[in-house]
DNA sequence: GACTGTATTTGATCGAGATCAAATGTCGAA
DNA sequence: TTCGACATTTGATCTCGATCAAATACAGTC
């Protein structure tokens, strides 16, 4: 498991890859000393359940590096993902002990946790602290209404598509890419955890994920690595319009 | 248009059926007061349109009567509704002043609207007001979670089933009302807006309905008013597990 | 009471994606 | 190098919900 990029113990937030975007982003340096009291670092490996949904969880957390997602089962076994964390996205909900969904490293993660009680504290006497959890759970909101027309309202392939626009456009914003025609990074899911994503079965994943490479929409370096040679070429096959995902 | 069960001039905080639920909740009377000078009542009929992705908005506004709806529409027309604004709830986002769905009177609604920039300042300046705003954001994110479940994985009865069970509880909750046995309520959407919520078509609305009810799961009044003679019942055909909705 | 427009139901057929089944690829351990 | 555990792809068939089409119900209006 030769995973090395972060010294777990002695990370200043001054150096944190996170540090503008995460929940502490408007934070000022006093304001700092008073998350930096009360947080630890936790990592896990990818596959790893990090709560399940009724669990207590005495903590919250940023996600510094990796992918975790959210999902619902249904007594029958049916699954469904219904939130996937990246980098600098927010884990928890303050004022709830139990979670309330089961939480999974789809890769290698690690996770910023703030101890929730006094986290709580910190949320009601920190505006800047409740100020940007208040904007991070609308973008959250947003992105929860995009997902919802795509399980909706989308064919297997445009939702192939939508999925691989996302989390290309993501991948581009972490590493502050500019908007290159060509595109290439790599999945962070199994074809399992996409159609848990995308409320398919996985076969159909597998057979859209051909057909877009049979097409070349897409290249496949080995099954993880995605190289899109032509950014509007697969936008075409979102369904959305040519307007939707210019903004990042 | 006979709709006198509020007047639009002189209605006080202190009267609002509201005032327990909605944004204002946790306000002391001197922030109310604040909140009193920004805000005016606008009604809107049945059908109405209140907004269109894209227009900018310049008010947020609660629901204090009727039911809106905020949809999602593809350029070939398909459409999904992302949005269900009962009594209480919070339309439009601060700090963004153009709309990012259609939204809709389903019934007739009534809004308390607050003028967005005076209103983002209040925001800024009254815990009470923000974290009641986070803490029913969270709450919509919940709920979105839930519906995106129903939309990736359940079938078209257990969607059905789902639907009139959230309707039943929201309704029961707004009344009040101590958990009978039986119950019953008014459908606030047509199937076609019931198709659009679930991610159906509205034959596939029409021919559940009349499913559940060859079985005995409901009985219908008119098109509209529904009555489910066992709540327990109901409740079997979500596909949620039996714990999941004793809260309301 | 006939007429119009809209909401809803019901019927017949089709097809996208699910399901069942098997083959293939991949990687680490023995 | 072989084995075993997975992840992934591909094939054959089935089914639920979509689509196309028509009948029925209902409310308002003239």
């Amino acid at each position: 498991m030769p995973n090395r990029s972060l010294a777990l113990s002695e990370m200043a937030c001054a150096d944190c890859p996170i540090r503008h975007r995460a929940v502490c982003a408007r934070c000022e340096s006093d304001e700092l000393e008073k998350l930096d009291a009360i947080k630890y670092y936790r990592r896990f490996e990818a596959g790893q359940t990090i709560a399940w949904a009724g669990d207590k969880m005495d903590f919250v957390a940023s996600v510094v590096e990796g992918v975790a997602s959210l999902t619902q089962t249904m007594e029958d076994g049916r699954r469904q993902m219904v939130g996937l964390l990246l980098p600098s996205d927010f884990l928890g909900r303050p004022n709830r002990e139990s979670v309330s969904y089961d939480v999974t490293a789809a890769t290698d993660v690690m996770l910023c946790c703030f101890r929730r009680v006094p986290f709580q504290g910190l949320i009601e006497e920190t505006p800047h602290l409740s100020q940007r959890l208040l904007e991070m759970t609308l973008d959250e909101l947003d992105a929860a209404r995009e997902w919802m027309l795509l399980l909706g309202r989308k064919t297997a392939r445009e939702k192939i598509a939508s999925f691989l626009s996302i989390i290309a456009r993501r991948d581009a914003s972490l590493k502050n890419a500019k908007n290159a025609t060509e595109l290439a990074f790599d999945l962070p899911l199994t074809r399992e955890a996409m159609a848990d994503y995308l409320g398919l079965t996985l076969e159909t994943v597998s057979r859209q994920m051909s057909a877009l490479k049979r097409d070349g929409v897409i290249e496949l370096m080995g099954k993880r690595h995605i190289i899109v040679p032509d950014v509007e070429a697969l936008m075409d096959e979102t369904g959305d319009d040519a307007d939707g995902g210019v903004y990042i």
